[in-house]
DNA sequence: TATATTATAGATATTTAATAACCATAATAT
DNA sequence: ATATTATGGTTATTAAATATCTATAATATA
């Protein structure tokens, strides 16, 4: 949206074809993370709350899935009657490390890639069309 | 397991405190994928299928877990009343690429990692601990 | 050839996570 | 005062991951 301009979590919905209520719930998780700025009330609504080229990918996925890495080791080699005693376990196992680092480089991406970035593939056309609707509806 | 010994699912279990019930289902996934070879029968079990350094743990994680690409495209810019046109969307959107591209990043360091670099951390005495353990039970 | 040991196959349960829907309340522009 | 908007909390539904069970097939060896 230009300058500043809000929309509703009704227009939203309908531009894409989801239910507000499950839009609800993830919008309200941008907010929180302070990506979005929300207004309660007629011409109220959602808008950017920093330009998009200072939004990371990252920052979004990070705000709906949260900051948790998805490896979580079970420390298996602590277990059964192969158990390593605690003393030698300070320093992450090899799939541990392997897999923060794989991680590391999956974030890497996201984080170099803006949202401005994701609306430069969206042709010309229809970004002028969106607006038109969106900003008469 | 030093040259081409097997060790029965039983015993591996016992090691590593895990269900035989449980181990079955994912080292048949790992017979499937060619990484191990299973023999039936007493003196039978499991054994890899080939050298340690030639197996990388992107085998071991596609052998479980399948090939398909974690992020699924819903294609939502052909949804609701913004919808796009199906010949304009030919190419993936930009989501798309990027969740493909940084899954590509994440699986290139899984695949430059052997299994034989993950045993490489583990302590010596551990290992020998380990064999002498295991092959006189 | 009988027996004990091993993997395989398929079915079923259990738990957890992801997705979706519902309803009452609070804030605000006109 | 009213209509419009987001918020909060709850519940339902679906799908995925994890775990368990039982019966069968293959094989070494006594």
């Amino acid at each position: 949206m230009p300058n500043g301009e809000t929309l509703s979590r009704k227009a939203i919905a309908e531009h894409h074809g989801l239910s507000e209520d499950y839009l609800a719930k993830y919008l309200k998780l941008l907010v929180n993370a302070d990506l979005l700025l929300a207004t309660t009330g007629p011409k109220g609504g959602y808008r950017l709350a920093r330009p998009a080229q200072e939004i990371t990918s990252l920052d979004v996925v990070e705000a709906i899935d949260g900051t948790q890495k998805p490896f979580q080791c079970q420390e298996i080699r602590q277990r059964g009657a192969g158990a390593v005693a605690a003393e030698e376990c300070h320093e992450p196992c090899g799939i541990h490390k392997m897999m923060d680092e794989a991680f590391a480089q999956w974030q890497e991406h996201l984080k170099q890639t803006s949202v401005a970035d994701l609306v430069k593939g969206v042709p010309e056309h229809v970004i002028l069309r969106n607006r038109q609707r969106l900003l008469n509806p």
